[in-house]
DNA sequence: GGCCGAAACTTGACACTGTCAAACAAACCC
DNA sequence: GGGTTTGTTTGACAGTGTCAAGTTTCGGCC
């Protein structure tokens, strides 16, 4: 992983790039082979299958997903409620920005989330939650805990960060107001 | 649609079969033709194609999610808590019995939710929680709605229906704990 | 009754997909 | 230098959605 395959790598970035351009559906193991320069079979020597490079581009982006909670997390104020914001900033911001890739992490159907790498970097985005909820349960709390991470999962999932909600026409709420009512007051 | 073409009906019914059985992959309009008995083109002939029948699908979804919905507040207690409760236990019910359809209706690609019929069964889902919500607000509020709806749908697609969550080996809190901590106490 | 037109299908083709087996090339190790 | 592993290509296969063109079937109308 350190010792990058020049030709794996291209074709995650290429898989990437796909996925930005034409959603979910965009991303073939065959495009991906052919944006890269390779053949079509190429990538099924890299990876198991088309699961597997799935999997892979869900890693990457798992690690460009904590980075951004992190960064949005670090650049707000020094309060506890605008440090547990900021991580649900960079949470909505990544999901405003990288649909196609927030897709593949939580929802697509083939990808193995059960593999170790997969595991360890999405286990690191729930512990960037959990320690920007701690000062307000003074550990871990699973319902507090939840309560934020569901509010903001759904939230993103439900398309709230678009400006056409679930409901009528009506302009979403910022998820700011939504989190005041979760967090004790 | 209240004149039920028989075989559009057939496919219908045989694609939400595919997809309890089978998961999202398993639904394909030549499959869906095969075990309703009819040719492999005979769906794109009754729906525009895939992304037609799925449309049709997550519509018929749509309907029986909201008597889940239903059913389930209208067996509980007939307090405020207990009635919005009760909606969200039918709404999680839903999810755990029906993944496949639940994933149509809310997070694949490939269905027009710009569909009249669609709106219509959506809208209807979205007023069941709205009136729902409007006990403890007195009237419409963006904010408790965004907030219930956020956490709920957040609670069912990260997983929290099945026994392991999307943390570590934990046991996931009931959702109700999470909806005490949003309803104003 | 007979016809006609539309609707419900079928048949056949096309391009595209993921996957696999086999071959080939290059590097590396001993 | 020979052999093995690794990276990569070529070619094939079954399966997919979609379209064009036929074929059946059925309902209404003269």
């Amino acid at each position: 992983m350190t010792h990058e395959i020049p030709t794996r790598d291209a074709l995650i970035e290429a898989g990437i790039a796909l996925l930005a351009e034409g959603g979910p559906e965009a991303l073939t193991l065959r495009r991906a082979a052919a944006r890269a320069g390779v053949s079509h079979a190429a990538p099924a020597h890299h990876f198991k299958g088309l699961r597997g490079l799935q999997t892979a581009i869900a890693i990457r982006a798992f690690a460009r997903f904590n980075r951004a909670m992190e960064t949005h997390r670090d650049a707000a104020a020094d309060t506890p409620f605008d440090r547990l914001a900021g991580i649900c900033d960079g949470y909505l911001a990544f999901v405003d920005g990288q649909l196609g890739l927030f897709h593949l992490m939580f929802t697509a159907a083939d990808v193995d989330r059960d593999d170790p790498e997969f595991c360890v970097e999405s286990d690191r985005a729930y512990s960037i939650l959990r320690a920007g909820c701690a000062p307000f349960t003074g550990g871990a709390d699973l319902v507090f805990e939840g309560a934020v991470w569901s509010a903001v999962h759904g939230y993103a999932t439900l398309g709230f960060t678009q400006k056409r909600g679930q409901a009528g026409g009506e302009n979403p709420p910022p998820f700011r107001d939504l989190l005041r009512l979760i967090v004790p007051s």
